[in-house]
DNA sequence: CTTAATTTTGACCATGTGGTTAAACCGTAT
DNA sequence: ATACGGTTTAACCACATGGTCAAAATTAAG
């Protein structure tokens, strides 16, 4: 092996994540995964063994980049405005580099409903993360800094206005745009400040 | 064919969306259907001749269910404030009675990406109703009801807090609520004023 | 150079899959 | 009774799929 060219496992990851992202578990085919890393079919068993397996590689990794984000939002000490803005920013951007892995994850809920739930809630629960943010909104709330709200439904109104636009993006990028990919992209970019100055609008308690 | 029962037709109908919802189009056994509506996989292919036209008849039933209910929030002539209110309550009861939907067609979404966006587009320009309610949104901006906000993003923000929780129903309830079914009914159950006040706080202007 | 270990390949296998076909079944009109 | 249309079935087929295996190629070690 050279020092340019990626190792042969690292070469199958890559071709597989492509695959698996674009086709779902049941519908993508080991044999195109080969094909596409340049190598027999042989090798991909040689290097993981079972299609799950390879699967659960490419789901770990994506799943490890997605959920320290989650963790650091809810953790920090900084104020909850704040927090929101940085938040929506950087995870806005994270998909737009990265526009697969919702609907990838999406796909897995469905397939192992439990597995997931089961991987985020044991990293949350480490760190107390969900207790401490939802100290913190109550605490707010109580000192009529922001409208009444539980820390649940302010995380799952983020959440939401971040992910679906890029699960819903045929139809977004259809229905509005005219199939026009700058201008759906034009449309993320500028949600960046429109979905944090929403929020902000909706909770914040002007004094 | 007696009264009571069903036709063979619609029994299979049944059958097969429950098993292409449950595992996906590509995960869906054609077997696995003809055993669930307790017949022959022979029949399945007398009545839909493939797959496909089984899986078609399906989506074009479900999709045809949404549709129009967002046409008449586009189209009808009551005010902003009440539109959206109406809108997130309808809508979220319509996902709470089929909680599948969503992750139907976020799949069918990955499967065949233009070919919802071309029914949608067709249904929503046939009416214009996209511009009728773009042009309400933005002259209540300029009457300064409400704080500037494009008709899309305002529409991607609402559907977003609709549909989001429900794809993403096994993570939420396990994260927040220990897998508890009924905690998390609750949780949707109060989105329903929830998100219709975050909604209005985040765009109506007081005077 | 020789040997041993690692990596890669082509051929192969068992099984599952969507789909077909010819025959049986069943109600009904003649 | 029988002939006929629509309905249902068991048996079958071609083929794709995930996975295996023994041998060949390549690399590393002595």
């Amino acid at each position: 092996m050279t020092e340019h060219e990626k190792s042969t496992e690292e070469t199958i990851f890559i071709a597989a994540q492509q695959v698996f992202i674009q086709k779902g578990f049941d519908g993508a085919r080991m044999q195109e995964i080969a094909t596409i890393a340049g190598i027999n079919k042989a090798l991909l068993h040689y290097y993981y063994r079972t299609k799950e397996k390879l699967f659960a590689a490419i789901f770990d990794r994506i799943i490890g980049n997605v959920i320290p984000r989650i963790i650091t939002f809810l953790n920090s000490d900084t104020p909850i405005i704040e927090k929101i803005e940085f938040f929506v920013n950087t995870y806005i951007d994270l998909l737009l580099r990265n526009p697969f892995i919702p609907q990838f994850i999406l796909n897995e809920i469905n397939r192992d409903p439990d597995r997931i739930a089961q991987l985020l809630s044991n990293h949350i629960s480490k760190n107390n993360a969900f207790e401490k943010f939802s100290a913190l909104v109550d605490e707010e709330v109580k000192n009529g800094n922001i409208h009444p709200i539980t820390a649940e439904q302010l995380i799952v109104n983020m959440l939401s206005m971040c992910i679906f636009p890029f699960v819903a993006r045929p139809i977004i990028q259809g229905v509005f745009f005219n199939n026009d990919k700058s201008q759906y992209l034009e449309f993320i970019e500028s949600r960046k400040k429109e979905v944090t100055s929403f929020i902000i609008r909706a909770i914040k308690i002007e004094k």
